[in-house]
DNA sequence: GCGTGTGAACCTCTTCACAGCG
DNA sequence: CGCTGTGAAGAGGTTCACACGC
């Protein structure tokens, strides 16, 4: 076990290990082994030994791996399990149908409040939750806590929107907008490229013997 | 310029670079270096130059590379730029959203089909497109030619949905569900994995020091 | 015997540094 | 002189193979 800094790929694996481990423990099971997960996440089973011999050892040699502590202790790392907050910013189609969608089974994550800069759509509802003004962010973020903010707003209205996130305090922030954003040191920014997951497809269409 | 077999991650970069070139079009700049390229990008100029050197030789040297020549090289490799048909199998939440938020200034994808198992959807209208069944699907393939299936169907339905398609001749899917899906060797499947996103910010938020 | 945890070999990707061309 | 294209060096991640504990 070396814990020194951990790569977004293990980080990445981990996750995938959760979910499955999650909808094992729906199927019963108590003990996996590392070349069951290897199997269910498409990867081999050294790679999820050497994954989660990172962090500890949580193993029991000849047997396997205890489904519910091996889950806590990944949730643990993860730091999900309990409860956690996201709220969305923007109450477009993306924004909305993120919260209608909700996240059941995801390791607690909630959409916990929606905001948008539209004064026409504050103090509607949408799925169930009021929409906000911008300006009720500062506070809003105070009261949840750590939050993660997932920006789903018009193109041009990213950076704009990142800068008031980390103003009141947020520094966890996965984006729809497609902009380069340019966050403060100790922000961490993700971003879900549709169209990008689309030219990978279409370039894997273009290889010969097609 | 070395032809073998190219990574992910190369192709990943390539999506951006045109993104890149297609903003710095429409601002009227002829001519970007690998150094431009590389801090738009959030990488290195050397790696943008590996990247491209992979393919050709697009760049002049002391110059730069022109704008739009090098989009179009990179809009051909990656099987862009003339229009592709994106189709959509599920009409819930996201599946209309994505339809609502349309695939502008993306590299000539466009939504052209939605299908639904649902009888009570079908022949309803979804952001101005009819909702079909499942059962039009090997016609609707045949006509447009090669189709990008974006799947966002329940929980539970992913496999039966990834059957129907492959059947029907699709072989390139995009999945918003998260279970682990079989696919026949040929078939290319990625995920959004929104939950996995989640957890690498969250992760990110327990590091020491906050 | 079985499956974990782990050093070592292997492989891939990134960064460096510079020759060479415009 | 500036910037590309590229071999060489370096860093990082994956696979192999086996000792060890249950």
């Amino acid at each position: 076990m070396t814990v020194g800094k951990v790569s977004e790929r293990t980080i990445r694996r981990l996750s995938h290990y959760a979910r499955c481990l999650r909808h094992t423990r729906t199927e019963g099971k108590k003990i996996v082994t590392s070349e069951y997960l290897a199997k269910r996440c498409g990867i081999s089973s050294a790679g999820v030994r050497k994954d989660l011999a990172v962090f500890g050892e949580f193993g029991k040699q000849g047997s396997g791996y205890d489904v519910q502590s091996l889950l806590a202790n990944i949730e643990r790392i993860l730091g999900t399990g309990k409860p956690s907050h996201v709220i969305v910013i923007g109450a477009g189609n993306i924004g909305h149908a993120l919260l209608e969608s909700g996240l059941e089974g995801t390791g607690g994550y909630n959409y916990s409040a929606i905001f948008d800069t539209d004064p026409e759509k504050q103090g509607k509802i949408c799925a169930g939750t009021v929409i906000q003004p911008m300006t009720e962010l500062r506070e809003a973020i105070k009261e949840l806590g750590d939050v993660i903010a997932v920006i789903a707003v018009s193109d041009g209205e990213g950076q704009e929107c990142v800068n008031q996130l980390v103003e009141a305090g947020c520094n966890a922030i996965l984006s729809f907008v497609l902009e380069p954003l340019d966050i403060p040191e100790g922000v961490e920014l993700r971003y879900i490229e549709i169209s990008t997951e689309l030219d990978i497809l279409s370039h894997s269409l273009m290889l010969p013997g097609r």
